[in-house]
DNA sequence: ACCTGAACACCGTTCAAGT
DNA sequence: ACCTGAACACCGTTCAAGT
């Protein structure tokens, strides 16, 4: 009756708001944001879903959260970045910058689904977007071309981008494939020829074999030479707002 | 005993795909992504949620449907552009092309989102990509210039981009923006100084205020003409793939 | 062939009860 | 103050039963 069964446990550090937090970016970066569900979350803690509700107000609070540990990480690895300077211009900043932004993404995939499902701009990345700002400001961007620029970056400023077809058909075999764009050559001519230039460079078959890392560089590259472009030729609205 | 309670009802026209399909846009049109459950759907279309299942695999199979009811809808819009000629240039065509797809998917909001949630390529997007890809080719893009494009117009191919900050901070008082202006002012004076020229140009508080439309057509025209350069320029990849 | 009701295995969340 | 168990109102989905 008097038995203590659990008094040779080791003392359970106590649950935290931060001890949450970082085990629900472990459980998402492991094993997928959709299994990040409070009782899982509470499993991996030791502790029943419901004693969640003591440190963090739902669920919503938790998403909340790791979008700040994830903004929180971007923000030390760009502060890494080397700032203005007569040997570093805005685009070779804002370019290391983004690509650091993109490092720390590319550790937690889910990120992005995170961040674009909610509506309001997470807090912590208001100093950062300020910085972002500034950068363009001190490099002689006036007030308006900044801020065309900004949603012309969109979610590039954060190191991501969407690209609507990063399927990754492996389980596809290459006897399969081979048929599949023949059939497809007469339809889709060049569709078929693109997707076999592609999978040839990378011994890939079919939609993969791009190389993201290349085309993110090259669509940011697009967008920093135009607003360059827009910046010396002191760009002003064409029309109103 | 004998009495048969239902037969006065109206001749229930039969469920079909295209029916229990139409629905679901509907659904998500007019109360959003989340309330497209098998339940709701059911119910809008007077049968129980099991019902469905008769005529679709199950709810993913719901979800790639009214997207294929999208694209549908986009390349019939698409197709109403004037293709390339000698008044029009390719990047009118293709300009044309993406704010008449613009269009479609401002109709239908939850799109992007349900885009973006799949992982493969809807197979109704393959004959729209051709086009695309023709139109530059046509244009005397290189196979491997055409194929980078399409990488940096990303979902603007279909007429939509994420901004990440869309925020419509309509129940913020004056007043109280006002007074955060104020606070925020010292730490983040780049963003205070936008957001009051943003907000004072739509008459807005915090946030809103900036014009879609034109943001967009920014972003995009940006784009274009950084292809446009390149393809007259004769570019070739700098190294490897 | 199509529709239904009950049931199952999951969600997020509440609440009263424990320590 | 923190944790728990049972319960509630939802999900998607299965399955045997109805017509």
């Amino acid at each position: 009756m008097a038995v203590q069964p659990n008094a040779a446990r080791e003392p359970r550090l106590p649950l935290t708001r931060e001890r949450v937090l970082r085990a629900a970016v472990e459980l998402a970066d492991t094993r997928g944001i959709d299994s990040l569900t409070m009782r899982n979350l509470g499993q991996e803690l030791g502790v029943e879903a419901m004693s969640l509700y003591n440190h963090v107000a739902n669920k919503q609070a938790v998403l909340d959260g790791i979008v700040e540990v994830v903004v929180g990480e971007v923000i030390a690895a760009v502060d890494e970045i080397e700032p203005l300077s007569d040997t570093a211009g805005w685009k070779d900043v804002m370019r290391a910058r983004i690509l650091a932004a993109r490092e720390v993404l590319l550790r937690h995939r889910w990120a992005p689904d995170v961040l674009e499902s909610r509506t309001d701009l997470p807090p912590s990345l208001v100093p950062y977007y300020d910085s972002v700002l500034g950068l363009m400001r001190e490099a002689g961007f006036s007030l308006d071309l900044a801020h065309h620029a900004m949603h012309a970056l969109g979610t590039r400023t954060l190191g991501f981008t969407r690209e609507l077809f990063v399927t990754q058909d492996k389980d596809v075999e290459p006897e399969v494939a081979a048929v599949m764009l023949q059939q497809m050559a007469g339809r889709f001519p060049h569709l078929t020829e693109l997707m076999r230039v592609v999978s040839h460079d990378a011994g890939s078959t079919l939609g993969s074999g791009c190389d993201d890392q290349f085309e993110f560089e090259f669509g940011l590259d697009l967008i920093l030479d135009g607003l360059e472009r827009l910046r010396a030729g002191a760009w002003s609205l064409p029309s109103g707002s």
